[in-house]
DNA sequence: TGACAACTACGAAACTTATCGTATATAATA
DNA sequence: TATTATATACGATAAGTTTCGTAGTTGTCA
């Protein structure tokens, strides 16, 4: 019985990725400087996270330089899928069209947002299966 | 320093939401039969969990009868937008359209679900503030 | 070269989550 | 009433998360 092949990130390891979706591949020091500028934290709980999350996998390390270079294995998108997927199963009754009617619900988005929302939406109709 | 008013229940605490929001108001047998068909758990693993929901006040209990009677201190509706909220926080840049994209993008949708969020879309642009 | 700065590795502590077992109280019933 | 079934309460444990401190290694430079 294995674990699940891809796990979802935590909070901690989440607000990392970020970063190094934002900055791309960058070391220790790197994230570390970005994340304590809201969220003072010593270096090492840094380095421990990307050292957990290179060992399940969620970060790619390359370690031909010193300081060695993070990367993150899934990109943003795949990422916000699967978080998303996930969130959809747990709390929508699996049902992506809860979920967005929800969100449409929950916020006022402005005008152009939901121009840009029309604009996928016809994206999807087109390509879709009748 | 106190922690958030409300925190985002855990995978085990929604799955008992799940329960409380279709049930009603359960006891923790009624809770545990039901979970226990899909994934098969000890009694007092439920009880358990349960009270911490009860302490966290993530639910509420009746202690009048023998068997305690538990109900949801929030609506599925609440918490499905507290958990949307957080997860557009945590992954998607605070960018409510940026979730919704994705999860359009994501996933196929049926003509009919189509249809759905087409209206709640024109709700939405109608009430809101241009 | 010797001192210092910057890394990584790693252990451990404090919490949280999830799970289970045992103790104990209460209701039902033979 | 004595026994059994059903509750709650609660302690303990294992695993995972997050945080920090210490040790040891490697590169830099006066």
């Amino acid at each position: 019985m294995t674990k699940p092949t891809t796990q979802r990130p935590t909070d901690a390891e989440l607000a990392i990725l970020r970063v190094l979706w934002e900055r791309g591949p960058s070391t220790v020091r790197q994230v570390h400087e970005i994340l304590s500028e809201v969220r003072p934290t010593v270096y090492t709980t840094i380095l421990k996270l990307m050292q957990i999350m290179a060992d399940k996998g969620l970060v790619y390390r390359d370690e031909s330089q010193r300081a060695h270079v993070y990367q993150p294995a899934f990109t943003k998108a795949e990422t916000q899928k699967r978080l998303l997927g996930d969130l959809i199963e747990r709390a929508f009754g699996g049902s992506t069209t809860n979920l967005i009617m929800q969100a449409l619900s929950a916020k006022e988005a402005s005008a152009e947002e939901l121009v840009q929302i029309r604009q996928i939406l016809d994206e999807v109709e087109v390509r879709g299966v009748q």
